[in-house]
DNA sequence: AATCATAAAATTGTATACAATATTTTCGGT
DNA sequence: ACCGAAAATATTGTATACAATTTTATGATT
């Protein structure tokens, strides 16, 4: 049998946190304690310390000095800055992706879509949007330009926060025919097509969420509870 | 007086490092000891490793297991992968900033003109450099768009160690000419003019590279040095 | 002299100890 | 009961100590 993993990396653990953020399993605003985290990985605060630096940098994860690290809860300017750049990054790349297609890649992200399928079929929503995000990220990848695949990925986790804050109630998410259209046209390798259906993709989901400007935060409660209800 | 800062955090240690290495200072390949490092910032490997970690995660520095941090050597592939990226984000983004030009932006580009200006006729190109880069960045700063503007600064930074890998010899960056004319056309708010320079200014850039495939490494040293002269 | 094995030194990886800063609790006063 | 100050507690920030690994030096052997 194989010998037995006895030690964990920080990088390790940065992912089991992401994977969890991006679950919804922890919500934005949740604190992260180190000493919580390094009894739960069992390792020493550094690694955990050296983990959450890394979060932050991909800005997962808000470092307060002094404070501690808690989720990040993305502002509405940063939350329509986040589909802006998908907009702008996610289409072209898709289309590129669609000229390197293989059957194998094809048969990969079936089998993402049959997972997700299956995760909804059990209300596992959260696991739904994980593999969602790893479908996208899939196709970034085919798109072969490292680079840019690494931006798409942050922009991606970071939508799953912005998801969390910010989505309608009952509005349904990753509609699965999406999806399986985007499969289909990229194993034709119809690239305008793939460029089209990421691009209306993305449109749906911003549509899925409420990015108008709260009511504006009173200064003075006062405001709201003077008048002593006369 | 001011209180002198006796503080130094991982951050500044990480800027200060990134400026090197933009600068030329501190070429490709070469080792960051941490040890040495610690030595010259008067602080203890904690925060040096924090922030080589940092540098990493924006691949100015390659980490290798139990052998150390190095500056990072981008590969041909990656050289272009990040050009590539900088001409799907920069024109668009530079195009936004047009619009929300002010007086006082157009003033602070002209000072970063004057600065790279004074540079080269100092033969400080490594200054001259950074300053480009710095002046690049402003303008993402302008467009009002932090997320892609966050992506275009970490291509910026390693655009830097391109240009020391792969420059052509005699080659010259950054002619004075371009960031003038960007400037100008910035000022104006022309927003199509300022995308069509900044594709070029990016063309231009890339064409004072010799990206093309090296001769392939010899897999034998019989290949090269057998035959004894014969 | 060149090569390999081994030992010594140096360097990185992780844990722990201590310092600095927040947070919570306690307790006296009104 | 309700503050507010101050102590107690808990948490993060930095340095140091020790372990693991790599690199360099040494020396025996051919």
């Amino acid at each position: 049998m194989p010998a037995l993993k006895t030690t964990i990396t920080a990088r390790e653990i940065g992912k089991a946190i992401a994977k969890a953020i991006h679950e919804h399993k922890v919500l934005p605003g949740t604190k992260l304690g180190e000493d919580e985290l390094s009894e739960i990985y069992g390792v020493s605060r550094t690694l955990v310390r050296s983990a959450l630096q890394g979060l932050s940098h991909e800005q997962l994860v808000d470092i307060q000095p002094n404070r501690g690290a808690f989720v990040s809860k993305p502002s509405l300017r940063e939350a329509r800055e986040i589909f802006e750049a998908r907009a702008l990054l996610e289409p072209r790349t898709a289309r590129s992706a669609a000229l390197r297609m293989t059957k194998e890649a094809a048969r990969r992200l079936q089998t993402h879509i049959d997972d997700e399928h299956e995760a909804l079929a059990q209300n596992d929503i959260g696991k739904a949007l994980w593999l969602s995000g790893v479908f996208h990220i899939e196709i970034s990848k085919l798109a072969d330009q490292a680079t840019i695949g690494r931006f798409i990925e942050s922009l991606i986790a970071r939508s799953s926060l912005i998801i969390a804050l910010y989505r309608k109630r009952d509005s349904a998410l990753c509609e699965k025919h999406a999806h399986h259209a985007l499969l289909e046209a990229l194993s034709q390798k119809d690239g305008a097509r793939v460029e089209e259906l990421m691009h209306s993709y993305l449109v749906d989901l911003v549509s899925a969420l409420d990015l108008r400007e709260k009511v504006s935060n009173p200064t003075k409660l006062k405001d709201v509870l003077g008048g002593l209800g006369a």
